[in-house]
DNA sequence: GATGAATGAGTGTTCATTCAT
DNA sequence: TATGAATGAACACTCATTCAT
């Protein structure tokens, strides 16, 4: 694919992502989109196949952001509980910022990418698996190198922390005061991931 | 309220909630829930204003179904730690069993509730802020009996917990084998809660 | 037909009138006229073949109403033109005084005898015809007694008197000042009948 | 508006003007008129906002068409009351031709217009308004010019001469023997307005 | 390649009419 | 006889998609 292509479909995606979280995939035209843009509507019929392909594409985009923003963070690098602990507090706090800097893409991905395919929804079942394994990951690492314990489905782990973080993030996006919700909310994960909630 | 008029009301949300919950609110047609009440499809407007109200409150009575299910759980029972830990417990598998038993409802609450009021989120929002308050009440009975930490706030670890376990049902919801998921799932929510990750 | 159909008849044609005078024959529904009526409105089909049927006879009502205001008039009793310019001035202030009186069935006449039947306008048209014949009844009385001119049709001068005592109802209708177009018009209509605009 | 624009307009404004003359506003579906212009009915929300939108339109077109059709006699023109009474004969003779020529036009503004917006006729309103204007501008000609009685008041004298003339288009729209009805109706017309009906 | 005029399938909603009670 | 719950034909309007320019 050339390269001048790629742009006009990266700012299509861009276009069409802004609206999308504006105003939902249900109650976003065409047309909507065609004025953010500043092109005819028909051209993007040229890149893709119809509105239901630019949404899957802004969701797809929107993952790889959220994904790359947490890239540098690996797996498996975590030695001790100390380490992995510490790791999940920079985690926390890079998806903070995320969630604070573009709350566009969680809109999209929270709320757009169920409605784009409510009959199977494959696509954010797909993220959401995604997500669990890359957590997993983390989980399994610990569990190999015997500072987590091994009881548990590591993907189950997965999937419940994120379930939590996820929770937060929704929570955050609609918050008046994102900043005051930081602390707590990165202790309270920390908290049930690390200690439990028992007294001493 | 007639006992008639609520029986016919409860009919239609019955087979809209089914036709909602199989192919989501914007897939669904008045003429869909019509053919699946076996009824004219101007019959709703005598009983809701139009298809936005059938919705919500479509949403509203899965709620309180889900509700009822746990109401016999009093927030303030647990005198210690072990017994809010059976209480989670059973709470637990309620809910499994619910979702396993009614997975119309799930839809509609997990997908359908986002998508009727996409602009504003207020329905989805006010139903896990509810959600929230009721996990909340537990954790806060805990701290004021002493049997749980008080350095975190009990509406944070309530949206928290609240994000595990509905990410758990979301993932039941698709789930092949259902039943494999039972054990797994409430020993991490519950060693989440109670434990922690680290090993011995 | 027995009494009391006649006046149960009657009490749904009043109710009628009402309200097509107040919201126009297409614009309103069966169920403001029972709304009005305070009956059930299964009642009207009891009475009426459909809605056009009570439309009808409502028109057909207010038709006979203000014919029957007039009716005191004898289009034969004029024997010289200053008499004839007298009734003339009583018919102009009975009208008035109608209309004034009774806007409802000026807005019924005007305006809903049009809508009912507007692909073949048999209605509106057969109540300018009888209102045409009883104007053109005087007119001959004056061409027989020999004081009104002879070399017009009868017919077409009816038409003509009562196109501008149409006019000036219409207007009347809409008047902020009814009182104050009275004498301009009575005057006028009997100048152009009586003395043409001709100075001196 | 770029010309092809304003040409699409007109041909929706004559095909929509047809449908409107013969079925009535309220009895005309949008697609009646589509299959009228041979085009598919989404294109008219192109054009205009709504039916009302285009309806109004039709309106002002044929107003504009019938104010066309006279636009080239000076109100102010007549010095004499001969030539005003022969002006009153070259109008009345371009009106008859204009409503057997274009009975469509006098439908729309006889029956439509009241139809459009029967809560608050403003439209059929304003177009009487504006047409007692210009008749009154030839009331006040004579009057300034001492041709025609002072003790009138113009424009009552519009409306009243207007009410004939609309009663005998309209009636001459229903006649069998449209041309048979010329001669008595311009003379009945002029009668009235320049001598009276008195003998001799 | 880019455009936007044209399209018509599809939708929510209304309301005159029927008929079982 | 009176009722009003039920009905479904009918309608205005939207918007994703196409394709001639």
């Amino acid at each position: 694919m050339p390269q001048d292509v790629v742009d006009k479909r990266d700012a299509i995606l861009r276009a069409a992502g802004k609206v999308f979280a504006e105003r939902g995939y249900h109650a976003t035209g065409i047309s909507d989109i065609a004025r953010e843009l500043g092109a005819g509507h028909g051209t993007f019929y040229r890149y893709f196949k119809n509105k239901e392909d630019i949404a899957r594409s802004v969701v797809a985009r929107a993952l790889g952001q959220v994904m790359g923003a947490i890239a540098d963070e690996d797996p498996g690098s975590s030695q001790s509980l100390e380490q992995y602990r510490e790791q999940v507090g920079r985690i926390g706090h890079k998806l903070f910022d995320l969630v604070v800097a573009e709350p566009a893409l969680c809109r999209i991905l929270f709320y757009d990418a169920i409605a784009i395919d409510r009959a199977e929804p494959e696509l954010a079942g797909r993220a959401m698996e995604a997500a669990a394994q890359y957590t997993a990951a983390f989980i399994h690492n610990g569990q190999d190198r015997g500072f987590l314990r091994r009881d548990l489905d590591a993907h189950v782990v997965g999937l419940a922390v994120n379930g939590m973080i996820l929770t937060g993030a929704v929570r955050l996006l609609h918050a008046q005061d994102p900043q005051a919700m930081r602390d707590p909310w990165i202790r309270t994960v920390e908290t049930l991931m690390f200690d439990g909630l028992g007294s001493s």
